[in-house]
DNA sequence: CATCTCATCCAAACCGTTTTGCTTCACACC
DNA sequence: GGTGTGAAGCAAAACGGTTTGGATGAGATG
């Protein structure tokens, strides 16, 4: 019977009945004191504490998630928690919500698409205060989790048309501005390497980019858009078909460091000097951008700050309600100049 | 007051009640038709979960904890989640987890020491399952949940003595596998940057660095050996000191890969060529190993298999009970040797 | 026909809180 | 000495499920 030797009883955690016998009051009256929603005296409100104190109790917050409708907990729903953007988001959310007692649920797509959806039927179902969400194909769970009354937001571009609140880097002005960079140091048979179609910073930073080469007078051939999944492999392969066009580019805008990494190894392996015979440029800067040679030449995006200003935005809402004007805000990013482009 | 104006009414989620009730039966059907726990007649089965279906019914999560007294929640915490290491093992974690329903709470310490037991405090607090724990002093914790009979398991070597599950690398072994790497290449001067004392990983792989070269006959100075936190910059001052040293060392090990890439900058600035003048392995094979140059000799853990050994041996111990037994795995690693030793 | 046994279903108690009336009591006031 | 007032505390009803102990009726058994 006797499972652990130390205790002779599992503690089992008092409640507030027992807690209001031992103090002899009402468990109404502890609750008031544990609550402060309505005034107990001095002198029973310090009797209370020490009991309290003594049983060690802890309210059981099931029953207060119960009464109370709040489960004092966000979901955060990842495309790939191994790409080192989403830690970072990660680490800001949790810095924002921590300080009002919320947790941070993790749900991470592992790279795959058709999760997100299943994640956001677990945040339903456990009653999450709010879900910050930052994967692909997440315009079908906005909408339910907002049918289900559950704040969201949402983190990446290409969600002004939607009735939701998000942050973002500006990827339309981070796009022209790696271009305006390529074209400055005399590049011109630009291509790039984009993210899937359809998701978030994938459109917009291949809309700037061309936008950007438009507005330049640069034409940018059909076959310089390649298309890859945000992972390194994915930016080696497309690269591959980069230099497997006959006219081939002199600098690619990647939308993401990791492509651009796999991209600087397709372009070693090919024998293509960087930056002499092909310039690259990702974005992000996550830390191996500083450590390839050469060095990469990215858009810093500061990440931490968007899981920050996200939390901020849920929490918000889940205080204010808000109805139907939504937030949005664009955090500012910076080119980073290093050797490759 | 019309805050969306798509639906008229907030859907609400209906209860167990109201479903009874449009199905014409008692509450008491619907829960068994919901659990399975006793028989129902297939006709009734059907006409309720017809209604379920209708009313988009979705157990109340808190009501359900509250007599269950489970939460399906486990915890993850976590030294530093920007640390590459982490999100491969989270994603472990959830992979074994997620199976049966429990999902992951993820706790964040910053890289800070202090909040992991604040963590240990909500964890309790939120009645969550069960722990993985993987942050340095992490021992105060451990007991405190165990007390409270919270199901553990500590992911770090170290915790040989301790009354707990674990899943570790044998960083030992792994320490001795570097050291004898280095030796076969001909260095005799060797250094180590070990992580911070008294902390999981850090011990283990000193001592193994330490036993394996006195085994092979190498005298290591005391000064040559520095500790770091783990962190990039934190290997990059590490390394100045070790350089600063009047017999400076031909090889360093180094107890992780971050500290490893901040030791081979410090190299690096100090115009000292690696391997030639010093060769340098790290442990981890993080994917920014092999992009720095030369590529960084590595030996590879299998970071997201501990993740989900970890989630087993909870998932284990929140079924069985498992009593005072406890279990302990030792996943296998492997010398990766790149440019760089 | 009386009884026994299942299969089905229901009512009520329970999980541990919060919240909403109400009662009590002391005190001030007229 | 009645009456109004506020402070302090209590009982009971939620919250939305699960579980336990019957009740009911149909078919099997003697």
């Amino acid at each position: 019977m006797k499972q652990n030797g130390l205790d002779e009883m599992p503690p089992a955690g008092a409640t507030i009945q027992e807690v209001a016998k031992a103090a002899g009051v009402s468990k109404t009256t502890v609750s008031h004191v544990l609550s402060g929603n309505r005034p107990v005296s001095a002198a029973t409100r310090r009797r209370v504490e020490k009991v309290m104190a003594e049983l060690d109790f802890q309210p059981n917050f099931f029953a207060q998630a119960l009464t109370s409708k709040r489960s004092n907990s966000i979901a955060l729903i990842v495309q790939d928690i191994t790409n080192p953007y989403y830690p970072a988001l990660a680490r800001g959310l949790q810095l924002s919500v921590a300080r009002r007692g919320q947790a941070v649920m993790l749900f991470d797509a592992g790279g795959g698409e058709q999760f997100a959806d299943t994640f956001v039927n677990e945040a339903i179902q456990r009653r999450v205060d709010g879900v910050v969400i930052a994967a692909s194909g997440m315009a079908s769970g906005l909408a339910r989790l907002q049918k289900a009354g559950i704040p969201v937001v949402a983190v990446g571009s290409g969600l002004s048309g939607l009735s939701v609140d998000w942050v973002s880097a500006d990827d339309e002005r981070i796009a022209g501005d790696a271009v305006r960079h390529l074209h400055a140091s005399g590049r011109s048979r630009l291509a790039t390497i984009a993210g899937p179609r359809g998701a978030a910073p994938g459109d917009s930073r291949l809309s700037g980019f061309l936008d950007a080469a438009a507005s330049l007078g640069i034409e940018v051939l059909p076959q310089h858009v390649a298309v890859a999944d945000f992972t390194r492999d994915g930016g080696y392969e497309a690269m591959e078909r980069l230099m497997g066009t006959d006219s081939s580019p002199d600098a690619v805008f990647c939308a993401n460091d990791l492509m651009a990494i796999g991209a600087m190894e397709a372009a070693n392996a090919a024998g293509l000097d960087i930056p002499s015979a092909i310039a690259i440029v990702g974005v992000d800067d996550i830390d191996a951008a500083s450590l390839v040679r050469p060095a990469l030449t990215t858009v810093h995006i500061p990440v931490e700050e968007i899981g920050q200003a996200a939390g901020d935005l849920l929490l918000h809402r889940i205080d204010e309600g808000g109805g139907a004007s939504y937030r949005q805000v664009l955090v500012n990013h910076e080119l980073v100049v290093r050797a490759s482009a």
